[in-house]
Parts: structure tokens; C-alpha cells; sequence
DNA sequence: AGAGTGGGCCTTTTT
DNA sequence: GGCCCACTCT
């Protein structure tokens, strides 16, 4: 392990007061973070604040920012932090290397797209294009789907997923998560080897290649990890709780010439168990490198003290987790509330009216948030919402670049990008009247098989189909014709390049609106979306880079695009508010099988990552905190008793400000209740 | 045979 | 509200 000797310059020199501006417990974190260093951060006790602090502090000691990798848990968490840095330090010269570890190791494999089976020009796969390339390999297989209770695709995609996320062989997997598994077990290694052969042919990758065929590309390739490891002199990880297997030995990797591994995290707000995070990152942590300083950061600046004692009440009910105790730093401020509510759509009503009345008295729109476990739980609310017109943001589920209209055109981007891209290219095709999976699969390996030098613009699709496609791909053909007339040759005259916007423009423009319309009766609002796409596009000069944000960007979602400072609430799910806060938060649907989710329950550990779930929910609020729950809902239209959330049960009496709302009996609750008339 | 359409059914979380 | 499947049309 090398030592790394900072050229220090004089404390006088430094632009900011690192000890008038951390509390103590930060500051010792920020001046010893090198080497391996764990802090063990609670909800807010400033973890964000450390690590800026801390990045801010390296490059005032000389550190070359392009030396710095920091890897967030969103684009999103990482362009803020660059932010803060930036503003706190009067701008940084080069940029430091910060993002999610898949959009770190998508910049570094498009540069050492060679080493591991690919061009520079690989595109990647979203979860439905995975999808839809997984029917594909079914289909290919002649799998009977039918006669054996085939997975779907999207299980088995998850199988997929996991085990390569987890490192664990996809049969055992199988075997364990599947009912079925022993009679279908060789099918489903045969769909994943298969769907791997046609990723690497067709020169795509999903999210999980990124980390995968990353780890391999360090582990196979002597001279790209030297370089790598000797440029990346410090590393800090945010979240790394969350972290599976493969990114842990990333970083690790990465990390090992200068020995400098700061990360941060709280095994307490681990809720990715599904997607294959390994808690024993962090627990084994100091296992691992013997000679870690631990830290730990447990002053709460967020939240009131009764919001802390509710939450701190439900998580003491997991067994495996670091001891900690957070203090809290703020006044005391009011309990928090409990609403029982005939059902769902009483229960928005009285969010909607707790809404208002909070920005009578102060607190605007988007200090407020509505989390929930799955985004299906804001329905009720959203209808509401809209009739009282009050602004919101929906944020999780569809975003914006997985809208069908976009995706759609993108298609078209994507198969200039890369011609051998056979899912962009089914999609793009079957938009077509005559046009199915069969003739688009059957013409794809036509146009292939003519070599793949051979010039796009030369090649007639129309001749290659018979009589009921032609149409169809005659429209087709003088799209993509279009498109291809706009490229130019770059300054080096080696290739031809394209401008993302313009491509975009061609598609909009063209025949694609007439399909718009006849498809959907919003036709208009998707129109303006495409503008927003091809205005987003307008910064990218590259197509590549265009298509990599596109892909790994959580980006904005749907309606947010130019509303990024309106004042609206934020509609959200529990996973997508990691990190962040708001003076008022409500946490409705708190009934069993909506939260805890009914499938987590079944799950092994399930429950007590249900629980984090609902720690990280709680801990969100700072000032205002509301749990609720609808006596009955009213799925598909049977109408369901529900039974109230264990999670309340676990809650002191003393802690809860039980609610009653005076529309008409809702039970029978002790004298002690507040009534509130709605 | 393959494309298109209408009815029934379920709905976790994400890079 | 979206997805899958079965049925009908070309």
C-alpha cells in the first residue's frame, strides 16, 4: 500500500473555514479521510455536506480534480455536489470524474470498447429493450411457454439481473426463486446464454453489462488497470450501503494503488436487496482493510425530535444492523399524525385539504411530499390533485425517456447509432402498417447478411419483403434516408458524424407525426414532448454521448422538463427520495400488502428491508410527518378490507397524534383524539 | 401465416 | 392504465 504525502499549503491559503463550517464530527471526517476511511452517516447528519466538504478539501490541498472519482447513487446527487463544490470553491478547472458506477464505467468502456467484445458505438438496452431482446431469445429457443409455465420475460430478466449482479450462477438462482425451476432450469441457462450471444453480435449492452464486463475489463486487462488505478488517487462512495457485489470490487479495484477508499453510508437505509445490493459492503468493510478509520456521524439537523423517536422506534425492530443512535439537533415540534380513512379516496382528500392548509400557513408546495412504496399508490391522490389544482410532480415509475412516443423515435437515433442494433430496429419497423415482428426480424438478418460494410444508403430494404410490408418500409427506408443525408464528415475526415437534434427532427417531422395521431388521442402532448427531446438534444454534439445520458440519466420525469422550479408538490416513491427532504411529508397506503408490499413479505429478509423502506420514508420529513391509511381499497373493483401496516403497531402511543376525520364513523378510538372536520 | 384488435387481468422498488 | 392472450381479418 503506497503513502500518499499531500503538498500542503498553509491553512491561510484555504477558502473556507472547514472548522467553523462542520460540526466536529464532520470536520474529523473531512481532515482524515485518507486511507480507508468508513463513516457510518444516519438520515441527516449531513453526509452530503461531508463529502463535498471533503472533495472541496482535496482540491485545495492540490489534488488534480481529475484524479477525484465520486461515485453518487444518482447523476442527479453527483451534478450537486459538483455544484456545491464549485460554488464554495469559485470553479473548478477540469472536472472531477463524479456519477453513478454505471455511468463511470459506460464513459470508461466506450473508450476500451475493444477489450471486451464491443465498438465505441454500443448502445444500450433500458430494462423494456431487455425485454423485448429476452422474447426474442425465447422465441429463438422454440421455448413452449405455454405447456410449462414459462417465466416471463421480465422474470426472467430479473434472474438474469440478479445473479449477475450477486455473482451467483443464474441455475441456482433459478432453482431458488422459481417454483417450477427443476423441470425448466436448462431453458432458462439456454434463454440467458443466448440473450448474451445476442447482445455481443449485436453490439448492445444492458445496465448490468456495465458493471460486469467493467469488473472483467480491470480484471483481464493489465495495462488499462494500471493506468486506471494510477489515476484515481482518492475515491469517495456515497450510499454504499446500496452497493452489490460487482461495484464494491470496482471500487476496491480501482482504489487499490493509492489506497484511498472513503465511503459513506448507513446500513439503516439499505432498500436495494432486490436489484442485489450486499449489505456485507459495508458491514465487512473493516474486515476487509484492517487498518480502516471508522466515523460516524450522528447528529440529526433534519428532522424534529418526535419525528427522530417514531423512527428510531420502527428500526430498532431489525435485527441486523450497526448499533447507532441519533441525536436530534433540532426544538421539539409537533407529534406526528395518524389518519385512519374510510378508503382511498378519502384518505387523498384529506392530503389534499392537510395541503393547503400547511401553505396557508407558510410552507409552499414543494416543501411538501407524498412518498409512497409503489408509484400505483398516488392514483387517488393524483385525481384529487388535479380537481383542486393544486401543482404536483410525479416522480418514479415511467420517465420521461421510456414514454412509448419517445422511445419510438429514439429507435430510429439509436439504429443510425448503431446499425447492427436489431432491437432499435424491430421497433422502429413494426410502427409500420404490414409490418410485424416476423417480416421486421426476417429483413433485419436480410440486410445484415449483405455484409455490414455495406453503405445503408445503398441498400433497398423494399426489395427484400414481400408485397404486404413494402409500404410500410418504403416509409421506413426514406426516414432513415433522411437521416443519414445529415451527416457530415468530423474535422478529421474519418467518419461520418450525425447531430443528435437533427436526426430527431427528421423523425418528428416526418410521417412519424401522421402515427402519432392516428395512435393516440393525446397526440398533441406527445408532440410538444418530442420538442422537449430534440431541445434536450440540442446540447449534444455527439450521438453517442446523447444516447449514454439518455440511457443512464434517471433525468427528469414525465411534465417535469420545464418545470424544475415551479412549485409544485413532489408525488414520489420511497426509492426515489433517497437523499432528500422536505418540510412536510406524508406517508399514505400504510396498510399490509401495499406497505409492507406483499411480495417483500414473502421474501427472505423482506420484512426488515420493508422496515428500512419505511425508516427512510419517515426520516425525509423535517417538520411535518402524516402516516395514513385507508380502511378499504378498491383495487379492480372487489371491494378489500385491509388490515392497518405492522409498522404502526411498532410505534409508542405516545409518539403518534391519532386523528380522526368527522365525515362519518370511522370506529371506535379513545377520547384522546384530535377530530378534524373534512 | 402473420398482422391487427378487443377483452380480461394484474399492478414493487431501479441503474 | 397497461399488458398479455385469444380471436379475427388479410
Amino acid at each position: 500500500m503506497s503513502t500518499v504525502i499531500l503538498h500542503r499549503r498553509p491553512a491561510k491559503d484555504l477558502k473556507i473555514d472547514y472548522a467553523k463550517e462542520l460540526n466536529a464530527e464532520q470536520f474529523v471526517v473531512v481532515e482524515n479521510g485518507d486511507g480507508h476511511v468508513l463513516v457510518l452517516a444516519g438520515a441527516g447528519s449531513g453526509k452530503t455536506r461531508t463529502i463535498v466538504y471533503r472533495v472541496a478539501w482535496l482540491l485545495e490541498h492540490g489534488i488534480s480534480p481529475d484524479r477525484i472519482l465520486l461515485v453518487t447513487f444518482t447523476n442527479k446527487a453527483a451534478r450537486e455536489m459538483l455544484t456545491r463544490i464549485q460554488e464554495r470553491l469559485g470553479g473548478v478547472p477540469s472536472p472531477i470524474w463524479g456519477g453513478t458506477f454505471h455511468h463511470v464505467a459506460n464513459r470508461i468502456l466506450r473508450r476500451y470498447a475493444d477489450r471486451v467484445g464491443r465498438t465505441p458505438s454500443f448502445s444500450i438496452l433500458d430494462q423494456e429493450d431487455s425485454r423485448s431482446l429476452i422474447n426474442a431469445c425465447i422465441a429463438d429457443l422454440n421455448i413452449d411457454t405455454k405447456q410449462r409455465r414459462f417465466p416471463t420475460a421480465n422474470v426472467l430478466k430479473n434472474l438474469i439481473s440478479f445473479s449477475r449482479n450477486t455473482r451467483q450462477d443464474i441455475a441456482d438462482i433459478a432453482v431458488e426463486k422459481l417454483p417450477n425451476a427443476h423441470a425448466i432450469v436448462d431453458q432458462v441457462v439456454g434463454v440467458a446464454r443466448r440473450y448474451a450471444e445476442r447482445k455481443a453480435k449485436q453490439n448492445l449492452m444492458d445496465f448490468d453489462d456495465l458493471l460486469v464486463l467493467m469488473v472483467e475489463l480491470l480484471a483481464n486487462h493489465a495495462d488499462v488497470r494500471t493506468k486506471l488505478q494510477e489515476q484515481f488517487q482518492y475515491v469517495l462512495v456515497d450510499e454504499f450501503q446500496d452497493t452489490n457485489s460487482l461495484q464494491g470490487e470496482l471500487v476496491r479495484n480501482l482504489a487499490s494503488k493509492h489506497g484511498n477508499l472513503l465511503v459513506v453510508g448507513d446500513d439503516s437505509q439499505s432498500i436495494y436487496a432486490f436489484r442485489g445490493a450486499d449489505i456485507s459492503n459495508i458491514l465487512q468493510f473493516p474486515k476487509t482493510f484492517p487498518e480502516t478509520k471508522q466515523f460516524r456521524l450522528e447528529s440529526n439537523y433534519r428532522s424534529t425530535p418526535q419525528i427522530l423517536k417514531l423512527a428510531n422506534a420502527v428500526i430498532r425492530h431489525n435485527l441486523e444492523q450497526f448499533p447507532k443512535e441519533l441525536h436530534a439537533m433540532r426544538p421539539a415540534g409537533d407529534l406526528p399524525q395518524l389518519i385512519p380513512c374510510r378508503d382511498d379516496g378519502q384518505e387523498a382528500t384529506f392530503i389534499a385539504q392537510r395541503i393547503l392548509e400547511l401553505q396557508t400557513n407558510g410552507t409552499a408546495f414543494r416543501e411538501m411530499a407524498v412518498l409512497v412504496r409503489a408509484i400505483s399508490h398516488t392514483q387517488a391522490l393524483e385525481f384529487e390533485l388535479a380537481q383542486r389544482d393544486i401543482p404536483y410532480i410525479v416522480r418514479g415509475g415511467l420517465r420521461f425517456f421510456e414514454r412509448a412516443h419517445i422511445k419510438d423515435v429514439l429507435a430510429y437515433v439509436k439504429f443510425i447509432a448503431n446499425p447492427a442494433d436489431e432491437v432499435a430496429w424491430l421497433r422502429a419497423t413494426t410502427l409500420h402498417v404490414g409490418v410485424g415482428p416476423k417480416t421486421a426480424g426476417e429483413l433485419f438478418n436480410r440486410v445484415q447478411s449483405l455484409g455490414s460494410d455495406t453503405d445503408l444508403k445503398t441498400i433497398n430494404f423494399v426489395s427484400l419483403v414481400d408485397k404486404r410490408g413494402m409500404k410500410g418500409i418504403a416509409m421506413f427506408q426514406a426516414v432513415i434516408r433522411k437521416m443519414l443525408d445529415t451527416g457530415v464528415m468530423d474535422e478529421k475526415k474519418e467518419k461520418v458524424v450525425y447531430l443528435p437534434q437533427e436526426l430527431i427532427r427528421v423523425v418528428a417531422t416526418g410521417e412519424y407525426i401522421d402515427y402519432l395521431r392516428t395512435q393516440y388521442p393525446d397526440a398533441d402532448e406527445r408532440l410538444q414532448d418530442l420538442e422537449q427531446l430534440a431541445l434536450f438534444a440540442s446540447k449534444y454534439k455527439s450521438l453517442s454521448s446523447f444516447l449514454s445520458d439518455v440511457s443512464l440519466q434517471e433525468a427528469f420525469s414525465v411534465g417535469a422538463v420545464s418545470s424544475e422550479n415551479d412549485d409544485a408538490i413532489v408525488l414520489s416513491t420511497i426509492h426515489q427520495a433517497k437523499g432528500l427532504e422536505w418540510e412536510a411529508v406524508f406517508v399514505p397506503r400504510l396498510v399490509e400488502g401495499s406497505f409492507p408490499n406483499g411480495r417483500a413479505t414473502e421474501e427472505r429478509n423482506g420484512i426488515e428491508e420493508e422496515r428500512r423502506l419505511f425508516y427512510v420514508a419517515t426520516t425525509r420529513a423535517k417538520t411535518h410527518l402524516a402516516l395514513s391509511y385507508p380502511l378499504v381499497i378498491n383495487p379492480t373493483g372487489a371491494m378489500l378490507l385491509t388490515r392497518p401496516s405492522r409498522f404502526l403497531d411498532e410505534i409508542p402511543s405516545n409518539a403518534l397524534d391519532r386523528v380522526e376525520l368527522q365525515e362519518e364513523g370511522l370506529g371506535n378510538w379513545d377520547g384522546s383524539e384530535r377530530i378534524i372536520q373534512i
